[in-house]
DNA sequence: ATGGCCTCGGTTCGAGGA
């Protein structure tokens, strides 16, 4: 089974990418972050007729989630539910006995800012949420843009981005929270080259200079991590005319 | 160079992203 995560910053834009990435990567199961559509503005008959089912949550301009699936799904649901919010950043459905969630995790602005508080209590939700998922599901992974650079192995360029908002430590402890529910990020499961990153600015050439971050995490419950036999990042679709400024994660289950 | 880009909504700019 392979479970991938993929920021397309606007499904309306990146649609065509969306199909033209799952005809050359037939990922049983795609996650999306930032559809930016509402729900009746979804293109769910596109997507079916690539061969996927859908299930989505989105709102007018802002935020959207959505899980794209070659199999049913079942026991959909819609944002956390201890932690009302107008933003909708949240999708779980379970596929072939996986509780999948798909994750879009608030950005935080800067560490000065209300957003940031936001961030962090919307984090600490979401541990209180899957504490109880995972007495549940065994098998459950957690995908999505996390907005966290765990470690400095993460980061282009430590020093210039130290204290910053994806890197600052109260994220990071909060990241590092979640693990400490027994869940594995599943890139650092396996040897990895050095800097590679999951996103981009659009600005100052970023990708060319591989001025990134390593944002966009697969995390896996123990039985899951015990099967799990790979996890790359994709960096050819930021090559693509019109890209989004993230790409997608893949993970393997045997 | 305390900024550069992209998307949206909806107008010719501001908000938000990261």
């Amino acid at each position: 089974m392979k479970l991938a995560t993929w920021n397309v910053n606007s499904l309306k834009v990146r649609l065509p990418q969306v199909l033209q990435w799952l005809t050359d990567n037939p990922v049983d199961v795609l996650c999306l972050q930032e559809t930016k559509t509402t729900d009746d503005k979804f293109p769910a008959a596109e997507i079916e007729a690539a061969g996927y089912q859908v299930a989505f949550s989105g709102q007018k301009t802002y935020n959207g989630v959505a899980i794209l699936s070659k199999y049913p799904m079942h026991d959909v649901v819609r944002n956390n539910p201890l932690f009302a919010d107008e933003q909708q950043r949240i999708i779980a459905a379970t596929i072939e006995g996986v509780r999948v969630i798909c994750a879009y995790v608030p950005n935080g602005q800067s560490v000065d800012s209300d957003k940031y508080r936001y961030k962090l209590k919307w984090l600490e939700a979401l541990e209180q949420w899957l504490t109880a998922e995972l007495k549940i599901h065994q098998n459950l992974a957690l995908l999505g843009d996390y907005n966290i650079a765990p470690a400095d192995a993460d980061v282009h360029d430590p020093v210039l981005w130290q204290g910053q908002v994806l890197v600052s430590e109260p994220e990071r402890a909060a990241f590092q929270r979640l693990c400490g529910l027994n869940l594995a990020d599943a890139f650092r499961l396996f040897e990895q080259s050095e800097k590679l990153f999951s996103w981009w600015d659009y600005r100052q050439m970023a990708f060319r200079r591989n001025m990134g971050l390593r944002i966009d995490h697969i995390l896996l419950s123990p039985s899951l991590a015990a099967r799990c036999t790979a996890c790359v990042i994709d960096k050819l679709p930021r090559k693509w005319e019109q890209p989004s400024d993230h790409t997608p994660v893949i993970a393997t289950i045997e």
